[in-house]
Formats: C-alpha cells, structure tokens, sequence
DNA sequence: CCTGACTGAGTGGCTGTTCATTCAGCCGAC
DNA sequence: GTCGGCTGAATGAACAGCCACTCAGTCAGG
C-alpha cells in the first residue's frame, strides 16, 4: 500500500523503494565491503528483487557513488550553514570538526563506508576527491585564512598544509572509531583535537 | 641465479622469484586496485606463470598480506633504531615523522598500497590494524608519554590521542601526496607538521 | 634417469546484469 | 458498477563473462 503518488512527475518516484535500496546498500557495504557485496544481498537486505536495484541504479558501482554524493552534499551544506551562525574562526573550526565527529558517530554504518570503503580504490579516491573531499579542504582552510586575516592565526602557515593536518587529526579519529572494540563517544573527541591544533596554530 | 637456501624453513623459499612476485604484486595493486588485480596480471609482471605465483603464496590475499608485513616490520625497526640515537622526545616525534614520510615518498606504488589499497575493507583493516598499525601508534605514544614525564609536553593531554592526531596528520599528507597531479616532495612536509603540532602539544 | 621447480591451459564457482513474465491498479466503455 | 484491456513496476531465473586456483605435463640440472 501507500506507495507514494506518480503525482505529475515523469520519474517513477517510489522515493520508499530508492532510499529503502541505499540504506541496504550501506549497511551490506558496511559490513561485507564494497567488492565482496553481491548486488543480490543489497537487494535482499532492502526487501526488493534484484532486478528491482536496476529500476533504480545503472550499477553496484553507482550505488556507492549515490551514497557518497548524498551523504556529502548534506554535510557540506549542514558545515555551511552552521558557519554562518559563527564569527570567530577559531569557533567555527570547532565547529566544522564537531559536526564532522557527530555525522559520522551519528550513523556508524555509513561511518565505515566512508572510511574505509570509499578508500579503497585509487580510482575511486580520484573521482570522489575531485569532488567531495577537496571541497571540504577548501571549507577548512577559507576558514583558516579568514583567521590569519584577522590575525587569530599565524600568518605565516600554509593554510593548505593546515586544512590537511586538521582533516587528518579528525579522519583519524573517526577510522579508530571504527575498529575500536571499545565503544566510546566520537563528537567529543573534536575538542581534544582542537585543543592541540588551536594551540599550534594561533598567533603570539 | 643464486636461489638463496632453503634455511631450514617448511618453505620452499627461493627469495629471488618471491621478491620479484612480491614487487610485481604492488606495482599492480598500486596501478588497478587490490580487487581489480589479476593474478595472471601480477604473474606476468613478475616473469613467471601464473601457477609459480602459487607456489610461493597461499593465495591472492596472502600476497596483499605479505606486503605489509614485510614493510610494516622493517619500518618499526628502522623506527626504533632510528629512536636510540635520539634522546629529545621533541626530536623523537620529529625522527619518527621524518622517517614515515620519507619511506613512503621514496617508493610510490608502496605508498599507494598502504594508503590506498590496504584500507579498502573492514576485514582487512582489522586484521593488519591489530597487527602493525597499533604497534606503530603505540611508539609514538610512549615516546610522547616520555616527553611528558621530562615536563616536555604538556602533562594533562591523553597521550592515545595525541598519537593519533600526528599519526592521523602525517597519514593525510601521505593520502595527498599520492592523490595529487602535482609532484613535490613529500619528506619536508613532516616539518610542517610537527612545528604545529609540537607548538600545540608543548608545555607552558 | 630422477627430481622438483616451473608452466599455462583448463575448470568450477561465482555474481553483475538482463529480460520474459507476472500482476496490481487504473480507466474508459458499456 | 463492473468488465476487460492496458500500463509499467516488480520479479527472479537464467546468462555470460570473469578469474582464482589446480594439476598434468615439461624440462633443466645433477
């Protein structure tokens, strides 16, 4: 029942059954890995026939490429929109890295995809990096120059440089999340990360 | 020609045909991707038919195995020697951070592997995470710890953490490094690294 | 001759993708 | 109101290509 209405629209529109596939995706990605994920148990897992996934997506690989694009077009807009609330680049650093901590602690699944699936490919890194990744790094580092502008920061860093240090400081918190054993809180590890980098970073 | 001995191990171990399969084997996981490899593609890299790749592996997955074992083993040592000639803990993280990007950035495709290839799936991770990577995180946090009990560093900071935001920075340059068209030099950016960080993690 | 390292064509299993078929719901004709 | 034709989403069995791994045979050195 209640699938929604074809309305006027020419796509099919069942959103149900699309997002029902990506979120299967992620959770059979999350745990098989990409290349050792059959399309058969994404499918099984969303509760559609296999063929089904085609009606929706060209291929396996364009499923990890929708999950990617979605994922990360919401969390640049969210990074985007927060910073607007913010003046001081220092808080709006903090900012960035806790809303990085507590997307990805939000939703452990789509978490390993993002770590560790989208990574496991050259070819891959290649075409996502041009896309997603390097705006993020952007993000970071016009933040940072707005505070060297400001004079919060030393000038005399390459904000390039420090945009990589801070995005590495945080995706490596987020990958030992990961595979720790342990469960522990993520979002709070942004202010230990911040502490030290604001520290080194800061002018006088 | 020279087959180097049989030593006494179970194994067949004629190191000459294993190495040459061993670098045969990153160059093509480098270029296509661990999943996207073929065995007959390394074997015919190697200059040897696809069964002998058999004979000195178990599998395709022992290979990948191998490769890291090999270079995460010598890298430890060479970290630890490198270590006793060195009494400031400042110097230390410094040594040790040098010697990570140097390593990587002389030998590309092996850079490609660990950065890349090697993160590719949550399996795997675990697995080589448990093994080597703690290992490596742990040198880097007791050097830190000794720092902090000279009155080095500063005393309140949880020393896994600070582990892993250097680790995490110095992995990042790595990443980039491999990622990006344009070519520098890796190795320098270690002290672009550790000037922010040890400027954030210093006492007073 | 033997030995055993080496070969490479063949095989078996697997899995992404296709497509002939089904069927629920819609609607115009009566 | 209801019948029958129509549409297109959904299905899942079948296909086709791929590739890790095997093994019967080759051959060089001793």
């Amino acid at each position: 029942m209640r699938s929604a209405r074809s309305l006027n629209s020419d796509r099919p529109v069942v959103v149900d059954k699309r997002e029902a596939i990506l979120r299967a995706a992620i959770r059979v990605f999350a745990h098989n890995g990409y290349f050792n994920s059959k399309v058969a148990d994404i499918a099984s897992a969303a509760g559609v026939a296999d063929g089904t996934v085609y009606l929706y997506f060209k291929s396996k690989e364009e499923i990890l490429h929708s999950i990617f694009d979605r994922s990360m077009e919401e969390a640049i807009a969210a990074g985007k929109k927060q910073l607007e609330q913010i003046t001081d680049p220092r808080e709006k650093l903090r900012g960035i890295a806790l809303l990085h901590l507590e997307r990805l602690g939000a939703d452990r699944d789509l978490a390993v995809v993002f770590q560790v699936e989208l990574r496991g490919s050259t070819k891959f890194m290649e075409e996502f990096s041009a896309a997603g990744f390097a705006e993020y790094l952007n993000l970071i580092r016009s933040t940072f120059e707005e505070g060297q502008r400001a004079g919060v920061f030393r000038p005399e860093l390459n904000a390039k440089v420090v945009a990589k240090i801070l995005f590495g400081a945080l995706d490596e918190m987020a990958t030992n999340w990961i595979l720790s054993k342990r469960r522990y809180k993520l979002a709070p590890m942004a202010d230990q990360v911040l502490d030290i980098f604001l520290n080194g970073v800061s002018a006088k």
